[in-house]
Parts: C-alpha cells; structure tokens; sequence
RNA sequence: CGGGGUGUGGUAUAACGGUAUUACGCACGAUUCGGGUUCGUGUAAUCCGGGUUCAAUUCCCGGCACCCCGACCA
C-alpha cells in the first residue's frame, strides 16, 4: 500500500487522555481512534494487526478440529435465565436492551450459554459428539472502569471456542489438546516465552481453571512464578494451588502480569441447567460435557505492544505486522515505485512511503509505525547502487545492492 | 460503585475575574532534501445548562465526558 493513501496519520503528541503506553502509542501511529472510554475503532493498520492474530488463531484452532461461526450479539433473556446468569447481581457486566415491543435482549458479554442453546438443536446422539466450535466475536462488557487501552474495554474482540463431549475423558483429552495449541499461538505472537499456563479460580466443575499469563508490568495480575520458570500461579489462587501441587510458596516470585487467555471445564453444569442431552448408546439421556477456551484477540494486540515497542515507537513482530516492509523512498521516486511494483506483484506486503516528505519525518514515523523490516531507496545511496535495509530491532543499517533489494525482501 | 483529578482550535498547551498564548497540524508561497529542515502568510478553540459579577476560560451549583487510585474482573 502506498502511504500517501492511508487516511492516518502519525501525530508528534501522545494524547493527553491516555496514560497506557498501548493506547498512547497505537494512537499516535493512527492504529486506533478511541471512540469513548474503553471502546477502540480499529483503522486500517490496526485491522491488519487483528488481522493477523486471528489468522494464526484461526490456524491453530482448525488444526485441532475447531469449526469456526459466528453467533449474534443480541441474546434471548430466557438462554440466560436458564442458568440464573440474567441477573444483574450474578453477572454485573451485562448491557441489556429492549425490542420495541417491550422483549427484554442481552448484548453479548459471553456465549456460553448461547452456544449451548445453539447445540441442543444439533446434538441428538453420542455419534454427534464431540464438536468443538469456535468464533471472533465481539464482547460487550459494562465494566464499571475501563482502563489500561485496548486491554480492558467495554468491547473488545475475543475467540471463544467451545467444546462438547459425551463423556469427562474425552474432554480431559481435548482440554490438554487445546493447552498445546494455545502455547503455539503465544508463540506465533512473539510472546510465548513469557507467557504460562497458570492456575486460577476455577469454575463449577473443576477446582482450578487455566491461565495463560503474560508477564506484562501494564497487566492487572500478581503471576508467582518458579525459578526455573516452569510453573507459574496467579495470587488469587496462591495458597489453594500451591498446597495443591506441593509446592512451597516462598520459593515464586512475583510478577504483573496480563491474563491472555483463560480456559476452563464446565463439566455438565451447563447441560444439567439448560436441560441439553444427548442419547448414549443404549438409549438413554446423558448430559454434554462443555469446556471453553478464550484468547483477547484485542488484549493479545495490546500485550504485544506493551512488550516489544521502545522508545522510538511501535515493535511488531512479523507475524502480526500489518506490513511486512516500509519502503521508503527518499528522492528516488521512480527507483521505489518500481521495486514497491515488483514486490506487491510477488504478493510481498510492502507499505510505501511515496510522500514528499524530509528524510527526518520518513524515518522517525517509521519507526513509530515499527514495521519489521526498512528499506530505503535514496537518491545518494542510489548513485553507488545501493540500497540500505534495517531490522526495526536493530539499530544500524546495512547496504545492500540495489540489484539484490527484492531478493531480499523476498527471502524475509 | 467509593475516593481523587481534569475539561481551551484537529492535536498538545498558556492565560490574577479584564484583548484567549504558543507549538504541532492543515492551506498557500518560498526554502531544504538521509533523522520530525527553515521562513513568511493564512486557518481554527474556552464541554453543556444555570448562578455570582460592570465583566467568567478563571468563582459557585448541576449535568455530561475523560483520566487516576481502590473495589470488581470465566
């Protein structure tokens, strides 16, 4: 994409209502324009960065057989009074409204309930199961205070997946199965090393859920983590957890960190509540094992930031950047849009800075926007036929032939 | 929800109760062309509603919005 198109733009000043470095800088890179307290519109860079987080999610969910829908945001009173979760004192996030004929609706904190009351009308045999089901979707939480930018709002986008199974075993067995596939997806984010499966408060099911944490100083929780760094706890859970497994807690450490994910087992709660039952193999009724897995997809993008920009401005990794390459074109126009040419036409996602801008300005909002890779074609480098590239993590350029630029994109 | 704070051009800011400041941005014209270049001209603002006062951006009351601390947080 060609720069000059892009309707956003940087800007030299941080807002003065953000404190968050997330906010602050995603605003500044014209990522993302706060419509209100805890509500972000995504522009076009930061769409591409949401972007590229579902799709490696998306990857990683349909390899361990996730089919992906999308259910609705406006829900039905009774799907929730089922489980007494309706209520304003059982659950004190919920945005509710009214059809005009007076019919009370929820907006969508969660799809828990949703899904099930979805399923029941699928679900008739145990050859039906198991099913695991999977969406980004929008959540509408009335939190009484937003706050740390995109990674506590009142709507913000997350996968939950849900999986129903005929008997405790089978989604034992996929539960760990998913534990697998979310270390891949912290991974493939370029923050999977700081982050852990952790225990915490559990649900109704099972003592304790799991927690994937990452180490974050804007995060809202207390991680305690062991030295070698294999097993962490949230604070919420210390003493329960670590009398659990054995584990003296005088020996963990303290860490902020930022809760990106969080799964946990239903059991047959749901199914006992709603009344959802599938018919084993002698006939008979038996309840639907429910587990549930969520990611921020919103909170995920704003850890990345909170982690890996510096001072300069943003830092993606490549797998989540919205580009792939700033090209900048200082005073070498033609040289540039001829290389931008050849390089979008090899399907290389390639922002291009065509502007009439000083080299100064180029530079300095390139950093700010952190796109992995540098390319500058200048007119004096272009004498000696050259061309310089730069790791935005890096802080020195090197020359390379301006014959080799797009092998060298091509190779990143 | 409890407590605290702040609302001034598009953005960031200044102003004892007395002509609304400056910078960035934007427009135009020059200048410059490898780290937010330089200069000129122009553009554009006191959150809303009351009150006090000769006079309110400033003080008071109410509302709304935003921020922070706490509480909350499948």
């Amino acid at each position: 994409m060609k720069q000059s198109q892009l309707f956003t733009k940087t800007s030299k000043t941080a807002p003065s209502d953000e404190v968050s470095k997330n906010a602050s800088l995603l605003i500044r890179a014209g990522y993302v324009y706060k419509v209100m307290a805890g509500v972000y519109a995504y522009t076009p860079l930061g769409f591409r960065v949401l972007e590229n987080i579902k799709r490696i999610v998306r990857e990683e969910m349909n390899a361990i057989g996730g089919q992906e829908l999308i259910m609705t945001n406006l829900q039905r009173k009774d799907t929730w009074e089922m489980t007494g979760r309706w209520s304003d004192e059982a659950v004190d996030v919920w945005f509710k409204t009214k059809l005009q004929d007076g019919t009370e609706l929820g907006l969508a904190w969660s799809h828990e309930e949703a899904i099930m009351e979805m399923m029941q009308r699928f679900i008739s045999s145990y050859k039906d199961l198991p099913i695991s089901v999977y969406q980004f979707q929008t959540k509408l939480r009335n939190e009484l205070r937003a706050k740390s930018g995109i990674m506590r709002g009142r709507e913000f986008v997350m996968k939950d997946m849900y999986s129903l199974h005929a008997t405790q075993e089978d989604m034992d067995q996929y539960y760990d199965k998913v534990i697998e596939a979310y270390k891949k997806i912290y991974q493939r984010l370029g923050i999977g090393d700081e982050t852990y499966v952790t225990f915490a408060s559990g649900g109704a099911f099972t003592k304790f859920s799991h927690e994937f944490q990452t180490l974050c100083d804007a995060g809202e929780d207390v991680l305690y983590v062991n030295a070698d760094k294999t097993m962490a706890v949230n604070e919420e859970v210390l003493d329960d957890a670590t009398q659990e497994i054995g584990v003296d807690k005088s020996t963990l450490l303290p860490f902020k960190s930022a809760e990106t994910g969080n799964i946990f087992k239903f059991g047959t709660e749901k199914s006992d509540k709603m009344n959802v039952r599938y018919t084993d193999v002698n006939g008979k009724p038996q309840p639907i094992y429910l587990a549930s897995y969520g990611i921020g997809i919103t909170r995920a993008m704003g850890v990345i930031v909170e982690k890996l920009a510096d001072d300069k401005g943003l830092v993606w990794p490549q797998s989540v950047a919205p580009f792939r390459i700033h090209l900048l074109s200082l005073g070498a126009d033609d040289k540039a849009e001829e290389i931008y040419e050849t390089l979008t036409l090899a399907g290389i996602e390639v922002l291009y800075d065509d502007r009439d801008l000083s080299a100064g300005e180029k530079f300095s909002q390139s950093d700010l926007l952190g796109l992995p890779y540098r390319v500058v074609i200048g007119k004096r480098s272009l004498e000696s036929g050259k061309a310089e590239v730069k790791k935005r993590t890096e802080a020195t350029a090197k020359e390379i032939s301006l014959a080799d630029v797009v092998e060298y994109c091509k190779s990143l």
